[in-house]
DNA sequence: CTATGATATTTGTATATACAAACATAACCT
DNA sequence: AGGTTATGTTTGTATATACAAATATCATAG
């Protein structure tokens, strides 16, 4: 008799969304020190270091979607690290000073995130696994 | 110059995530015909495997909190497909005569769903990819 | 040059999920 | 036995995310 636990340990469905949100909180302590959510977090190092980047770049960039990116932008506009210019059809997103200040204290997050689960796994393990998972993600559908 | 789209993917969180929501996607679609998001259809299914199951349990098996679990539970008691019978602090819950009669198409389900990516990904590669994003989950902090 | 289709962005709305707190009950010391 | 701690479950609340529809702009064919 199987344990219960155990029972979809082989369904990619509860895998990878067990890693998933695992990664997630492992991640949301890492920025926990600058106030952001990981994909706030990631969205801002993104807009400061492409500066006037459009929300589709960034929506196929962070594999999220426009819709989330809007509200992304307008939680990061309302604490003042970045803002929007739209002329036409195009929106460009710039940081701020106060966002690009931030960039030191993101990045500090960011390699202490990966520090965080590169010593659980080890860096050459977890880099593989990452890009693997990357892979099987394109090949899922189109 | 790294293309754009490609510059976090040796990110573990990004690809735990892109993978996730791709599989979810995949899965809601298989998952479709019986009107029920993935994560209600394999409540319903651990359910019917094993009646009288209660939450916490669930919760543990599904990789979800107690929380999410009652609200999972509600919705599908809105359905008439299970009930709950709580005895002092336990609580108890099995499926309903409707909820059990739904089994073979909740197999089907399951079934086409695996079948789908595993024709993408080869059956032994998908299950070991599972395998392996369950077994580096676990070590991710306790 | 206009109409039709394509592209970019935002809004309305729904939902799954989690955290923290509230409750209730069981278990366990001393 | 009684008080304290642990366990199981449910609510209040917040949030990230997506889909569909609305909006606006651009491109292109006739």
């Amino acid at each position: 008799m199987e344990k219960l636990e155990n029972r979809y340990q082989k369904c990619l469905y509860f895998s990878a969304n067990a890693l998933a949100r695992k990664t997630e909180k492992l991640a949301q302590e890492s920025w926990s020190k600058v106030d952001l959510t990981p994909s706030h977090a990631y969205l801002l190092l993104l807009v400061i270091d492409e500066p006037g980047i459009q929300p589709t770049q960034i929506a196929a960039c962070l594999h999220l979607t426009p819709s989330t990116v809007t509200r992304l932008i307008l939680k990061l506009e309302s604490k003042k690290l970045l803002h929007r210019t739209t002329e036409g059809k195009i929106t460009n997103v710039y940081p701020t000073a106060k966002g690009s200040n931030m960039l030191p204290k993101l990045k500090a997050c960011q390699q202490e995130f990966f520090a965080n689960y590169a010593q659980i796994l080890g860096e050459n393990e977890s880099t593989r696994l990452a890009l693997q998972m990357l892979n099987v993600a394109g090949k899922l559908k189109g």
